[in-house]
DNA sequence: TCGATTATGCTCAGGATAAGTATAAGCCAA
DNA sequence: TTGGCTTATACTTATCCTGAGCATAATCGA
């Protein structure tokens, strides 16, 4: 019964669909997390799965290759999106998204390829709070937090508002949570704070600082950051975006551009070290300020040596 | 240019295929993990995402619903698979799964489905690490991957070989990882010692205890049980498997079944405490063997005062 | 030589964790 | 009624991890 409904429409074209790959292509530079963009800046790279790709990461990355003239190296999926109404596109067919990321070094885009490096915290200027965040970009976005959860129906609705908005933005001496990256932007959209909700029709105020992209590109950034932001935590996966040599201060930065938060210089060590992610080159670090640093490389063996990092249940040894 | 090839291709039907929706729908009952199951437990509830659905989530509750008579509750996406040569079906049109998992209480399946909830070790029996494994199957296991590691053509590979087996199985005296489960199905399939991999026409050896599934829904199924015993550790989602009250024994028994082994009782009382995730209903177990515990229930404030459970970045306070 | 800047080593307190001991409170059979 | 079995629950102890800060080293340039 289930089963034969399922399959006879399993055969019929009549749910065909199209399924986009999007990538969020990341690398560090000079201490600053940047993205490939396209189309003057305001799209992720992207392309349809074809039949002609074997895969979905085929897939991808042919279509990365050929607009950025960029191959891909380290990739995992990030998440399938499909809502209609997101993206502007409400009355079209069905077609979904599927968000991989991606990290690399920097590196010249070829010529003739629209492609840039831009700045993440560009797209996303309340994701940076390494310096704090600027005060007037602080006072808008709380006042306009609060407008939002004023504007509620019931009371119990508007305290329920300003709860959320003071979970994901620190707000009420709470403290600042890096890994809501998602969670807060799906919450100024929610709140019309933002461009995106306006061209989708919701109502909107007026809007706050930070670039728009097409469709919900900004909202695939955002889960893209939230994972990248989340492992860095419990894998060495900073070790994609860094040159083959570095010092530990130059790692150091890469981490805080990521995270958006500073952290502190002995235990940062402390932990590398201590973990063995690095091993020394023997080699200095040249044209620096200060007393000069070792060069370290990544030591690959940790990949095939551990599985993973940790674990928070009890175990019982017996 | 490359943003006009893109558009180009993306209005043709040329590119069209067809997506799945595959659930994992997992409760516990007395101690026991379960999966519900369709197609004599030979499969996961599934189909086609139709124009009708407004989104996967919906087309994926509509499925479900349909084929077990069961309304899902606590959901969230897994991943999305599009190998070909992956579920036996080569040369068929472009197809993808987009899977998820829920969460419920075991519940009467309606008459007339063909649904049923199968205990989950029954398709991965080296997974119950509860008891340790019988002496029989680990003796299987670890010589079919030795002789599969033997295999290999230099002795390069035979090592690489037999480090992955030996991190992902803990052999060799390394500790055993519950978190592994996609990359133990994995390597069993690459190994050719799984029925699956038999059928998709790889060379196979002898095979492995343990039922196998159509398509790659054993695959499926092994990324949401990894995702699940992954999230129990910072997220508090064993109370979507919970009944209202329950002893904080019956709770240490469903995290046991899911992570697959035991836990130190002692402390994992008291980091329940400790993070007030629970407080007591005043009533007390009847029926119980020793002295009668306390029961508790879910203090579900937690999810709105907090985000979440931890970081480990050494941040900086200034 | 002093001051600025970064590197690097080390200490210390507090909290979290793993493991185990001890006691309480029920049931049941001898 | 008691002793044994079972589970609940309270505490203790040693160890490790983490956040924070102090101190010293090495280099450059004014």
């Amino acid at each position: 019964m289930a089963g034969a409904t399922r399959k006879a429409s399993k055969t019929g074209a009549a749910n065909a669909i199209t399924a986009d790959l999007v990538a969020v292509l990341v690398a560090v530079t000079d201490g600053e997390p940047k993205i490939m963009t396209i189309a003057n800046d305001g799209a992720l790279p992207s392309g349809p799965f074809e039949f002609a790709h074997r895969s979905l990461q085929t897939g991808l990355r042919a279509w990365v290759e050929a607009q950025t003239g960029h191959p891909l190296g380290y990739v995992e999926q990030l998440y399938t999106f499909a809502d209609r109404g997101r993206g502007g596109d409400a009355k079209s067919p069905h077609s979904i998204s599927i968000s991989y990321l991606g990290l690399t070094r920097e590196d010249k885009v070829g010529q003739g390829f629209q492609a840039h490096w831009s700045g993440w915290y560009e797209y996303f200027p309340w994701e940076d709070q390494r310096a704090g965040l600027p005060t007037s970009l602080a006072k808008t976005l709380a006042s306009r937090l609060r407008a939002w959860a004023k504007s509620a129906e019931t009371t119990g609705l508007q305290r329920e508002r300003w709860q959320r908005a003071a979970i994901t933005f620190g707000l009420d001496e709470r403290d600042w949570n890096e890994e809501l990256v998602l969670q807060r932007y799906e919450l100024l959209y929610e709140a019309g704070l933002i461009p995106e909700a306006a061209r989708d029709r919701r109502s909107t105020s007026a809007v706050i600082p930070g670039r728009p992209m097409t469709g919900d590109h900004r909202r695939i950034l955002a889960t893209g950051i939230a994972r990248l932001r989340a492992k860095i935590k419990y894998r060495p996966v900073v070790f994609e975006l860094m040159p083959a040599e570095f010092t530990l201060l130059q790692l150091q930065r890469s981490v805080e551009a990521l995270a958006g938060r500073l952290v502190h210089k002995q235990n940062f060590r402390r932990l590398i070290e201590q973990q063995q992610l690095v091993e020394e080159t023997g080699a200095i670090a040249a044209d620096t300020v200060g007393r000069p640093a070792k060069l370290f490389r990544f030591r690959h063996g940790v990949l095939a040596e551990r599985a993973v990092a940790g674990t928070k249940l009890p175990l019982s040894r017996t």
